[in-house]
DNA sequence: GTCTATATCGAGATAGAC
DNA sequence: GTCTATCTCGATATAGAC
């Protein structure tokens, strides 16, 4: 009596949902990998084996299944950041350190890379869709700055001494180093590096990542 | 007795040549606003305003294009990077300096960056083919690391003190940091600072980025 | 060499049977 | 709800006229 046959066999509610996710993770997996243009509604139904409709089926069209997956991963990697953040207020009354703010900002991004992280690929499909994603997309990240405006205004809060503009420049250079977290650019390092840098090694490259922002917000 | 008329109305090898350049241009341009994928081969010669034919009699294929584009614009910018460099290493009997090293790897594509310069959109260009390129421009951008390896070097016997892998890892950072300057990161960021960020000061760019990325390297 | 017309292919979307 | 078969479109590439 394995549900998972069951399910299959005769569909309810629960194989419905099932076959949802399966092409939601299968399309999120191979949008990561392969970039949106070149991954086929084909190849995603395959890769979940289930039917070529579905797509159109449950999500509308092939741009709304990818609108879907960026909304989900970035509401997920905002929250975890944002709560990161209010705790780093609590534990310093509404003003927490730099170091505080930059870790709220890129701890939840390395966690999800960790190869032992079931959302590895979900990082990946953020960091392509940011740059490859549909118009819809682009208007969203041009626009929405709400999230990132928390983040700028509580690092405003803790370095008085700089100018406004001084903080932003700042901020936009940590997120390069943080969208810089591809598997691409990693294989890359690791060449370049002849091996001697540890990709999979995340608290390390936290550490040092952090290490790197935090100094250059100093002065 | 305009040359332009004569060399369109009689086409000799000036008009051949004329015509390529118009169509690699205007392919480079399409290719760094709207992507690869998303610029097809009736725009790009819709746009040099030439025959629909003219990108495979001279290219060969779209992706040939694509190609000639890359390594054109990569060897220009290396060049660029590896004079600076060699002029550092001239000054200071080979062994430079971490800011000097640095500033050979990020002024070239700031300067590019200038709006008045005129290749502006071929680092556009650039940034985007790293991501979203063809499985060709992923091959090399992922095996040759040559041209990467002349500043690692450099920064390895400029900072005896760290461990190699440091230096490596916080090469890749300032990677991370020069990518960042697409024009839709920078859009964000205007809107984010609500304007207060200058982007077209790219004097003022060029040193907040310099002490960032010199500040990292310290310790 | 240039251009028009077209061959060929693969994509997303959908109608209609079950 | 699911799946098969198909519609329709837009793409690249190319053959052949000039």
């Amino acid at each position: 009596m394995s549900l998972d046959e069951t399910a299959q066999e005769t569909p309810g509610p629960e194989a419905e949902a099932a076959t949802k996710h399966m092409v939601f993770n299968a399309a999120e997996r191979l949008f990561a990998l392969n970039g949106f243009q070149n991954v086929s509604v084909r190849d995603i139904t395959a890769e979940a084996g289930v039917n070529l409709a579905s797509v159109n089926y449950h999500f509308g069209s092939k741009d709304a299944l990818l609108f879907e997956i960026f909304r989900r991963r970035t509401a997920e990697l905002n929250r975890e950041r944002a709560r990161m953040l209010h705790e780093a207020n609590d534990r310093h009354g509404g003003k927490p350190p730099v170091r505080e703010i930059l870790t709220a900002l890129i701890a939840p991004p390395l966690r999800w890379l960790d190869p032992a992280h079931e959302h590895r690929i979900s990082l990946q499909f953020l960091i392509r869709a940011r740059s490859e994603g549909t118009a819809a997309i682009r208007e969203v990240l041009g626009t929405d700055v709400s999230h990132l405006r928390r983040f700028s205004d509580a690092l405003l809060a803790a370095c008085p001494a700089l100018q406004p503009d001084e903080v932003y420049w700042r901020l936009h250079f940590v997120l390069g180093m943080i969208h810089q977290n591809r598997f691409m650019e990693l294989d890359r390092l690791h060449v370049l590096s002849e091996g001697l840098t540890r990709e999979d090694d995340i608290a390390g490259l936290q550490a040092r990542m952090l290490d790197f922002a935090v100094k250059g917000f100093e002065v």
